[in-house]
DNA sequence: GTAGCCTTGAGG
DNA sequence: CCTCAAGGCTAC
């Protein structure tokens, strides 16, 4: 029997196998278990079983086990307050959203599987070739400049670090996370091995943000740092010469953070290379804002140091040329402010800046486009079940995207024509630079 | 109680 | 208008 025909989604039921039938109450299921969920759910169900509680379903034998049926229905992610309490037929639900783009996301990996199998295997391969590279390189000296001068980006992509095996899985070895049956709403449990390796949505949120650098950590190698310029360069005229010492050394530590993160990992050196190329103005902009959104003052510029710059200041030094910058970036700031944007959210703007399927030149163009629809995915599904009076929190957030990408070009800008007055600039703030303007 | 089909109605 | 996920109905 077929009742509605999804072109393209004629997929089976996560929770018994059976023929899907459409969305229902957050998962793409049969008819049945969504009558079932629905009967369970109005009339406060409670059923026992009378086996270990881990009795297979199946279309077979789905009937014999109502208990374990509903466990798998929630445990699918089939959402409780999907069905309605006051019974009101018709209409949306706040669901809507993450049912389109799933949807979406479906319909570009069955495109994906068809098309690329090849590029599946390449990636695999060079998955297991850099985990190879990273335990020749990890008794090396070359460890993490981050402290000494930081080299060309190729060099700390290349490097390898202890970071870098405590979170390295690769295909063969299966993922902390991964649980033996995903819930995550575009994850498909009857493929055998997906892209992602089938993490659950909220879980991947709390993967990114276990891939965030350690504050402290990070402002201890700044401090040391700017020791560092201080008695190389004592003589240095430039009052913002530690801003840009600052700011290259964050950028060192974005770099870091990319090199170690989940999925950006499985990429080629090459292709890594030209997304950050791509994104790192966006990253470090992102980077200062998300400091003073979380713990900032609006009126000043937050250091990663602790220290606290007046805005005012910078603008009345930096002439004509900063103080837009500034001015709109206070105003991003007001408003994510208002937001009350988390941690956990600027830990996923990050993957959805880095991950930039616009970004045509990478060579495994498949797989960014894909983890920026999970990593999307991820970030709608928090921000529904987080802030659920706010349905349009996610594209609030992706329209902030759009302000931060003009802040940093403006950045960019800024700082090129700081470089074409012959002002020295630091080593990978240098790199970056010529790479946009070598593409252009 | 189950599950296939029908009706409803907000949102696009 | 149409879509499609809610709830409803009913033969089994």
């Amino acid at each position: 029997m077929e009742y509605r025909c999804d072109v393209g989604l004629d997929e089976l039921c996560p929770v018994c196998g059976d023929k899907g039938s459409g969305y229902h109450y957050g998962r793409f299921t049969c008819e049945s278990c969504k009558g079932f969920f629905k009967r369970t759910v109005q009339n406060n169900k409670t059923y026992t079983c009378v086996e270990n509680q881990q009795c297979r379903i199946d279309k077979a034998q789905r009937k014999r086990c109502p208990f374990c049926r509903f466990q798998k229905c929630l445990h699918v992610g089939m959402k409780l307050e999907a069905v309605r309490s006051d019974r009101m037929r018709g209409g949306r639900n706040k669901f809507g959203p993450m049912y389109k783009l799933d949807r979406a996301l479906k319909q570009q990996k069955k495109a994906l599987t068809e098309a690329s199998r090849f590029s599946l295997e390449t990636s695999r391969s060079v998955l297991t070739s850099s985990h190879q590279r990273d335990l020749t390189f990890s008794g090396g000296h070359q460890t993490v400049a981050v402290i000494d001068q930081p080299s060309s980006m190729s060099a700390l992509l290349s490097s390898g670090s202890p970071a870098v095996v405590q979170h390295q899985w690769t295909s063969n070895t299966s993922s902390p996370w991964s649980t033996e049956f995903p819930a995550g709403f575009c994850i498909d449990p009857h493929e055998s091995i997906s892209w992602t390796q089938g993490l659950r949505m909220p879980e991947l949120v709390m993967e990114f943000l276990r891939c965030d650098p350690d504050e402290l950590q990070l402002q201890r190698k700044i401090t040391a740092r700017l020791q560092q310029e201080q008695t190389s360069c004592c003589r240095n005229s430039d009052t913002f010469a530690p801003l840009y010492a600052i700011a290259d050394q964050l950028l060192c530590s974005i770099v870091e953070w990319a090199r170690t993160s989940i999925f950006f990992k499985q990429l080629k050196v090459s292709d890594q290379m030209k997304l950050l190329h791509h994104c790192w103005s966006e990253l470090l902009v992102l980077d200062i804002t998300s400091r003073l959104v979380l713990h900032g003052d609006e009126a000043s510029l937050l250091l990663i140091t602790g220290q606290e710059v007046d805005l005012s200041d910078i603008i009345s030094c930096a002439g004509p040329a900063l103080t837009s910058l500034t001015q709109r970036g206070q105003e991003l700031v007001e408003k994510l402010n208002l937001m009350k944007v988390d941690r956990q959210e600027f830990a996923c703007i990050k993957f959805l800046i880095l991950f930039n399927p616009d970004v045509k030149e990478v060579e495994n163009h498949g797989f960014v486009g894909c983890v920026q629809d999970q990593v999307k995915g991820a970030l709608l599904e928090y921000t529904l079940t987080s802030s659920s009076q706010h349905p349009s929190r996610f594209t609030h957030l992706l329209l902030s995207l759009s302000e931060l990408r003009c802040l940093s070009v403006m950045a960019e800008d800024f700082l090129y024509c700081r470089h074409l007055q012959q002002q020295p600039l630091n080593n990978l703030l240098n790199e970056m630079l010529h790479a946009r303007h070598n593409w252009a």
